[in-house]
RNA sequence: GGGCGUUUAGCUCAGCUGGUUAGAGCGCUGCAUUCACAUUGCAGAGGUCACUGGUUCGAGUCCAGUAACGCCCACCA
């Protein structure tokens, strides 16, 4: 690498390109290039040489993904994390990957062929997952390069994404596995269903919204009820009321005949036709909403599906999966709901059954993808069963085999896995993993489209689960076997990436890892699943430390996000100021929990690296004609200030060094800008300009000088890796003698 | 409804197990520039630590309550 020009202020466009260049030829990034050292153990030749592992799983990004203020966060953390390690001398791996995320990925893919005036549909299965592949070649590693921009050091020569091939095998192999354990198992339940994204959610993904509504009192037998869709009557096979609530004790059991609204006949003409439903007692009742009585329709609502199951109610659907009513709406059938709504309010009017209508302000399900209202909606999933895997989870951590950094995060994580559903796995989408389920052709109207589960509703599907595509089907011998439809849940392969993300001899050498380091929202959706995984099919944790950093909110408070026009751009902060500032205006803010975000404290870190660069050069012009190696000199400090620079320097180190290793990060950069600032430039700079003009001192004084920077140096590396690679360069020269890899 | 958290200088935030003049960064004011750095140095202004009550010799620091704000979970028929 040439000189750097000190003469000029520290530009850091003109040298992180390149320092970064350096690290990578140098291929220090992989664990086994390193140079191999002791770690923990004081330096004795005749200890046998003892390597240590240090281990981070990046939290996957999505293909989808370009660099915010969270990667940004995320990742100056782990990289913080990863090269502390290193220089410590453990043998350490950063694993960087990309996640398919299925609903996402598809999301945008088709967004783009929306604007080509062309769909998936129109493409069909095959030719829209080529479609898919090919915007993930183009853009999926994106990501991954914006990650360099910060000076992330992971080993890249392991990248993996999830749908590679070995991966792929790994999540089959999973299905696999857990279905002959009995823990996977197929049934009907009522799902959060996205008519226009065509596909179920889990409750993780919902967004919820307050929405402007109406509550519309109708008359129902001897009762009044209140309602916020009307239109799902015709699927009502009771009416519930709270078994405590006195007013309609009695009525519990008993089978009601009485005159309701008709889906026979003409639109023009509302009519009324003779129903006979059941009452049942039900603790999910709130009495004091509306009359206390409600209208159960387990098929188009969670809490009716709910006491559905408990009462052994019929389930009748009236809304298809497109957001329609379907035939059994009668003559309401292919309205979407919302006019099917208008249209049966009107009729209930007409017939007198209207009692009143309230506005009405009320949560509404929505799809995070893309908004849509969510219809709930019956059918065929596949489940995997929780309770075991769960409470495998939960020991793991009471056990502290593995621990969550802030503490009290701990408590979500139980409260969550302690209260587990199982965990619906399948996705009708196209883009993803594939279930290893085969069924026989013979029944074949059963995938004829895309959503296998509206038409597959019969229980006794023929069907083999195996890891590769069975070469004679067992049911009739000589059918090709077709692969189920549907594809997991991305979570179902992430869950997978501390393992599945490694080459079989990797895993020996790789796994279990050491740290993991990701935001709150994903606790329980992938780290408490990556910690089950783990040890289902590896028998051990898959870290050991778990750290949960805050958010990086706007300065307003709200969240960073496009829709809302508050996200910021990591990489403009790069652009203006460095990486090296960007990394230490986020580490600087990271102090407690969440982060309203202040551009200020990039500009400081702007200041700082500017501050270093002008004493390294200070240092440089002092001691230029000494000859020093940097590390080739005993010190011999002499007055009060050399003293004093160096106990400071030594105390710093230390708390550095504990503030790291408990994953407090920005108090470990505050002490070190302290010191640096204030011990080193303020007090040791001015002193050792009147040391330096007396022949005395000045040899010791050029070694104190070169000593306290170089530490200094290596101190601050994994904060501001760029700038201290490069004034380090000018002492050491050599693609052999990076910081990267020097001895803490 | 349940849970968690926040409220300290103009702004963004530190302040661990309670102890003499409450801190940082940015901003602001004054002075300083041939001497590493004006992306600087030195000096300074600025806070009744949300409110009320309590424990204590002593409370941003512990307890109770109030208020405002935020987040998570559940439910919304």
């Amino acid at each position: 690498m040439p000189h750097a020009d000190f003469s000029k202020p520290y530009d850091p466009k003109e040298h992180e390109l390149k320092t970064y260049e350096l690290w990578e030829e140098s291929g220090f990034f992989n664990p086994d290039n390193l140079p191999h050292r002791r770690v923990g153990l004081p330096v004795n030749k005749n200890l046998k040489l003892k390597i240590k592992n240090y281990i981070v799983y990046m939290p996957l990004p999505n293909v989808t993904g370009t660099l915010h203020m969270g990667h940004a966060l995320d990742n100056t953390f782990q990289d913080i994390a990863v090269r502390y390690h290193r220089m410590r001398g453990f043998r350490t791996l950063w694993l960087p990957g990309t996640d398919h995320a299925g609903i996402a990925t598809q999301y945008v893919v088709e967004k783009q062929l929306r604007k080509e005036g062309t769909s998936r549909f129109d493409l069909g299965r095959e030719k829209f997952i080529e479609r898919v592949w090919e915007w993930k070649k183009e853009y999926g590693g994106k990501i991954l390069d914006q990650l360099r921009k910060i000076g992330v050091s992971a080993d890249w020569s392991r990248t993996r994404f999830t749908m590679d091939p070995a991966y792929a095998k790994d999540v089959r192999d999973a299905f696999v596995h857990y279905y002959h354990k009995k823990l996977i198992y197929r049934g009907e339940r009522v799902v959060n269903w996205c008519p226009r994204c065509g596909t179920s959610l889990s409750e993780l993904e919902l967004e919820y919204e307050d929405e402007n509504g109406a509550l519309y009192y109708i008359t129902y037998g001897p009762f009044i009820l209140a309602t916020v869709r009307p239109e799902t009557k015709f699927g009502d096979t009771a009416l519930a009321v709270n078994p405590r609530d006195r007013r309609y004790k009695k009525f519990i059991g008993k089978e009601l005949e009485f005159e309701t609204l008709s889906t026979e006949g003409d639109l023009e003409h509302p009519a009324l036709r003779k129903t006979k439903v059941r009452v049942v007692g039900d603790e999910a009742v709130d009495p004091k909403f509306g009359t206390g009585v409600i209208k159960v329709t387990p098929a188009h609502d969670m809490t009716d599906y709910e006491i559905g199951v408990r009462h052994k109610l019929s389930m009748v659907q009236v809304i298809d999966e497109r957001g329609k009513m379907n035939a059994n709406a009668g003559k309401y059938a292919g309205m979407k709901t919302e006019d099917a709504r208008k249209k049966v309010v009107e009729d209930l009017k007409t017939l007198g059954l209207l009692v009143k209508e309230e506005f009405y302000l009320h949560r509404v399900s929505k799809c995070y993808r893309c908004g849509h209202v969510i219809e709930p909606l019956p059918s065929m999933q596949w489940f995997l069963k929780m309770p075991g895997l769960a409470k495998k989870a939960i020991a793991a951590v009471k056990t502290k085999k593995v621990s969550i950094t802030p503490k009290n995060f701990e408590k979500l994580y139980f409260n969550w896995l302690g209260n587990i559903r199982d965990w619906a796995i399948s996705r009708q989408i196209w883009w993803g993993h594939r279930l290893p389920v085969w069924f026989c052709k013979t029944k074949q109207e059963e995938f004829s489209i895309s959503n296998s589960q509206f038409s597959n509703s019969s229980q006794d599907s023929k069907f083999v689960v195996a890891v590769e595509k069975p070469k004679i089907c067992p049911f009739c011998k000589n059918c090709e076997m077709e692969q189920s439809a549907d594809v997991l849940d991305t979570w179902f392969s992430s869950a997978l990436w501390p393992f599945a993300g490694l080459s079989a001899p990797d895993v020996k050498k790789y796994y279990p890892g050491n740290t993991l380091i990701t935001a709150r929202d994903i606790l329980n959706l992938w780290v408490a699943r990556m910690i089950f995984s783990g040890l289902e099919f590896k028998g051990k944790v898959p870290f050991e430390d778990v750290l949960i950093h805050g958010t990086v909110l706007a300065k307003d408070g709200r969240r960073m996000s496009k829709s809302l026009g508050t996200g910021v751009d990591p990489l403009r902060y790069v652009e203006q100021y460095g990486a090296d500032a960007m990394r230490f205006g986020i580490v600087w803010q990271a102090i407690g929990q969440d982060i309203k975000w202040d551009e200020a404290a990039v500009v400081a870190g702007r200041k700082f690296t500017n501050k270093i660069w002008n004493a390294a050069r200070f240092v440089l012009a002092q001691t230029e004609n000494s000859k020093f190696q940097i590390s080739n000199f005993k010190l011999t400090p002499k007055t009060q200030a050399d003293k004093k620079i160096l106990t400071s320097l030594q105390k710093t180190k230390k708390q550095t060094e504990e503030y790291i290793e408990t994953f407090q990060f920005a108090k470990a950069l505050r002490g070190l800008y302290d010191f640096f600032w204030h011990d080193f430039c303020d007090a040791y700079l001015e002193a050792s300009k009147q040391q330096l003009a007396d022949e005395k001192l000045k040899q010791a004084t050029q070694q104190v000088l070169v000593y306290a920077l170089r530490e200094s140096l290596k101190m601050l590396h994994p904060f501001l890796p760029f700038i201290t690679e490069t004034i380090y360069q000018e002492f050491h020269k050599g693609p052999n003698s990076l910081l990267l890899i020097e001895e803490w």
